[in-house]
DNA sequence: ACATTAAGTGATT
DNA sequence: AATCACTTAATGT
């Protein structure tokens, strides 16, 4: 373990934006070190949360319960990072929509929630840290469901019917789904099946010989 | 009507 | 995602 001057060193590199000294007080006062072994289970499915974590070393991944059980990675919170779940979980006391699993060994520096609540009003700083938390993680989220939604293909083909239809002035593309499989050099099966899904979405809509982009 | 070519589909790896 | 094997649909002669 370490010292409070040691964590609150620590925590001013790892931590800049939250560098009000009332701030670092209360956090040396209330805050818990914390160590973990690389996999160790953090945080598990259905756990009461009653602390913000806010990691000073190493990595931690997020993932959400799925389907049959399934892990569904969010997203990784490393060094200077807080998890916004499990504030959001805290805020609303509810039991834990997530597993937070230690990727490597990792020091945490656990905050009672009751304390990371109260700071909300009462530290500029902490408030604006938590935000931008949310924030990041949000966009974070979003690029992981942009590439599990869309394979590269999806976006390829879209590209180059909008580029086509672009050039072309038009947007009925007139060509067979075997030149397409060639231009993109992928089989023209897959390029059937991509854009039946696409006129599924509504993207184009589709007739022999030719795709019609939709507007 | 028939042949040809394009597109859709399921299975397999 | 590729390949195969096959079906179904559209189109030309």
């Amino acid at each position: 373990m370490f010292s409070k001057d040691e964590t609150i060193k620590w925590f001013e590199s790892n931590f800049p934006d939250l560098n009000d000294p009332k701030l670092l007080v209360e956090i040396a006062r209330v805050g818990v070190v914390q160590s973990f072994k690389e996999s160790d289970i953090i945080i598990d499915f259905g756990e009461a949360i009653d602390y913000v974590p806010l990691v000073l070393k190493g990595s931690v991944k997020i993932s959400r319960e799925g389907d049959q059980g399934k892990e569904i990675f969010l997203y990784y919170i490393s060094s200077g990072d807080t998890c916004a779940a499990s504030f959001s979980c805290c805020m609303v006391k509810k039991r834990s929509e997530i597993l937070a699993v230690a990727e490597e060994d990792s020091t945490i520096l656990m905050i009672p929630m009751n304390e990371a609540n109260a700071w909300l009003k009462d530290y500029d700083s902490w408030r604006n840290f938590i935000f931008n938390m949310y924030d990041q993680r949000m966009f974070s989220m979003i690029d992981t469901i942009d590439r599990l939604a869309f394979s590269n293909l999806d976006n390829q083909l879209l590209d180059y019917l909008e580029l086509k239809s672009h050039t072309l002035r038009t947007n009925v593309i007139e060509s067979t789904h075997q030149q397409i499989a060639l231009d993109l050099n992928v089989s023209r099966e897959a390029i059937s099946r991509l854009l039946k899904k696409l006129e599924i979405n509504g993207k184009v809509k589709l007739g022999r010989n030719k795709v019609i982009l939709n507007e």
